[in-house]
DNA sequence: ACATGTAATTCATTTACACGC
DNA sequence: TGCGTGTAAATGAATTACATG
């Protein structure tokens, strides 16, 4: 995934898609590219909210993904806009989050971010975009959200995460109790806690028992 | 599904299970004789509810189902009681609730209803199971719903009835637009309104083209 | 530390219905 | 009327957290 340019963001009158280079525009061309507009200023003004003063929390983060969110879905029902250019908007609203995201971490104002959306296999992308609506939504990690006492509890581990928990199981699937040393090891990769990590292993577990379990009530239903 | 005969309902203590017709009952055995009598009583109880005087509307029948399934639930959670004896206990209980609600059809009582968990795949099965509760559930139709004020909506179709519909479906994908005719052998064979079915095929078209169209997207992202 | 019960939450999906063509 | 489309409401499986013994 390619971040957008700072400074196109900055001032989204320059940026300029190629395909519509082209003088003479069109009636459908002017709504693409005022929505295009409309969409850039709406992550401006969060560039100049986020950046200014004052410390950043969990909340004022997921506000403001509820807010781009929002904002592309609002701009993706225009029906005036072609296939193509939803698309196009799509994806300039991705990078732009991306960026901006990207920018506040470097400022040092959050420590670890995702967002959902960045998916990388194309189930997950089907999905996102199976119901209509674009699903991009941030997860702030614990580190982020035990700044702020009223934080947001983000149920979801990250995906990336999940998959080294899948992955550990997977080879101990004969013995699957952790050892510290193995925990530690899953720590320094993710942002889980040591409690989260057993939790998340005797839930897992738990589901393998369970599914055992109904397989035999079936066959001796059957 | 066998149904449990009406009488051994009506007189628990007359139901024996031949795995324990042995004298001499062990200390478990008798747990699982106390157990299942505590849970045909309940049926028993049911009964007398349901076929006395009165009209009956889907929220009584709402009602008597989720104590049913809280009395099942309760009594699995018996520590004493042996795998093999809980799949006999809910194997009791589904038969009863068929019983009861045959009888109740019978009896006029009620028009058309199934249970939900007589599923006839071992998926649904399985899933039913695979929280460790049992899902038991009644779908009462329009024409029972229609009687009651309070009337509770039944989301969900019957899972027969939907095979149906997807069968059509998948026959007439090239021209999923359903005539009055197929309409009408679709409704003689399911208890579904003729608005039902146009909605259902409605949104089934378009999940379709959704599909299609998020297929797209992943392909013009990647 | 563990299994187990269960609360709380999230999410995709299913069904229903309104509006406009 | 039938249709596509937007969207509300409900459902239920799955995920995570935490308490108890």
């Amino acid at each position: 995934m390619n971040r957008i340019s700072i400074l196109s963001l900055l001032n989204p009158l320059s940026s300029t898609d190629n395909r519509h280079n082209e003088s003479n525009l069109s009636a459908d061309l002017k709504i693409f590219e005022s929505k295009k507009t409309e969409l850039i200023r709406g992550f401006q003004e969060d560039f100049y909210l986020m950046l200014g003063n004052g410390d950043i929390d969990s909340k004022k983060i997921k506000c403001n993904v509820k807010r781009s969110r929002a904002r592309l879905i609002r701009i993706l029902k225009c029906k005036r806009l072609s296939f193509s250019d939803k698309v196009s908007l799509t994806r300039t609203s991705l990078k732009a989050s991306q960026s901006l995201l990207t920018l506040l971490s470097e400022k040092g104002k959050i420590n670890q971010l995702e967002i959902g959306m960045m998916k990388n296999n194309a189930d997950e992308m089907n999905r996102s975009f199976s119901l209509n609506s674009v699903n991009f939504k941030i997860l702030t990690q614990n580190s982020l959200s035990s700044h702020s006492a009223e934080c947001v509890k983000n149920k979801r581990f990250p995906k990336a995460q999940v998959e080294l928990l899948k992955d550990w199981y997977e080879v101990n699937k004969k013995n699957p109790y952790i050892t510290e040393n193995d925990i530690n090891n899953i720590r320094s990769n993710t942002s889980l806690s040591k409690m989260q990590i057993k939790n998340w292993l005797a839930n897992r577990r738990r589901k393998d028992k369970l599914t055992k379990i109904s397989e035999e009530i079936i066959n001796i239903l059957n």
